[in-house]
DNA sequence: TCAATGTATGACATTGGTGTGAGGGTCAAG
DNA sequence: CTTGACCCTCACACCAATGTCATACATTGA
């Protein structure tokens, strides 16, 4: 697909694909007129680069850890530096955190707006 | 507390501080001398900050959301407009998003080092 | 008293993710 | 052949969070 139907499917500015795609996040191949064509998997792909930019990961850091995050990872295994394991594990633990910080704020809003409805239909 | 034992206790810089002030996310008093003076329970409001805006909450929204999670709501249940109201549950719904995908990506990556060091005690 | 440390304000710079617009090709439908 | 929709690259602008620096006052200990 061309790059306005991955837009579309992914609710994503174009500028911001051709800026993955910059950071090196996602890959297109060029058709004979230089139009950008993408493989279906690249959508769920894109999503998952959103998902990620939106709970605070910069796309330095997602580069490196989405092929991890690929399926058939046998491959990947005999390239894995240290280096590279340190930073899995860093982000993985970072990730734990937010997901504790997230729950505890989600509860919050949850415990408060189920409170606010209670005092509506009461009053 | 003064500014900088505020600072080593949150490990922010004091720079930092300072703006969530003016943004309205925290408060200070004043020493005669002009210094800003702490309440002990502001280094858990700035920690709560910091765990928000390290989720991709903006300064913001943040604080908007913070007066309902702060224990004694009941005070505040009056003044709730339907307008705070969607802003809540919008951020809710986002919150229960973002933690639906970092649990997901952070059991990839668990996995993916869970392979990595069984592959590496194997060679 | 002097030096060191902490604080205040204000200004400017930087960074990363975005928005936006200019100027120009491609191509299919009318 | 022209129009309109789509695509290209490049450049400049924007915003929020953060870093950094300059200048100056306060406090404390040698």
């Amino acid at each position: 697909m061309r790059i306005g139907e991955l837009s579309r499917r992914t609710d994503t500015p174009v500028r911001m694909l051709r800026y993955y795609e910059e950071q090196g996040l996602i890959h297109s191949e060029r058709l004979p007129n230089g139009y950008r064509s993408y493989e279906d998997y690249v959508v769920d792909r894109v999503r998952q680069v959103r998902g990620l930019l939106e709970v605070g990961l910069p796309t330095r850091i997602i580069k490196q850890i989405l092929p991890c995050l690929d399926g058939s990872r046998a491959i990947y295994l005999p390239y894995v530096t240290p280096d590279m394991i340190a930073t899995l594990e860093r982000e993985r633990d970072r990730m734990a955190e937010k997901i504790e910080c997230l729950t505890k704020n989600h509860r919050a809003i949850s415990d408060y707006l189920e409170a606010v409805s209670h005092e509506i239909r009461a009053s």
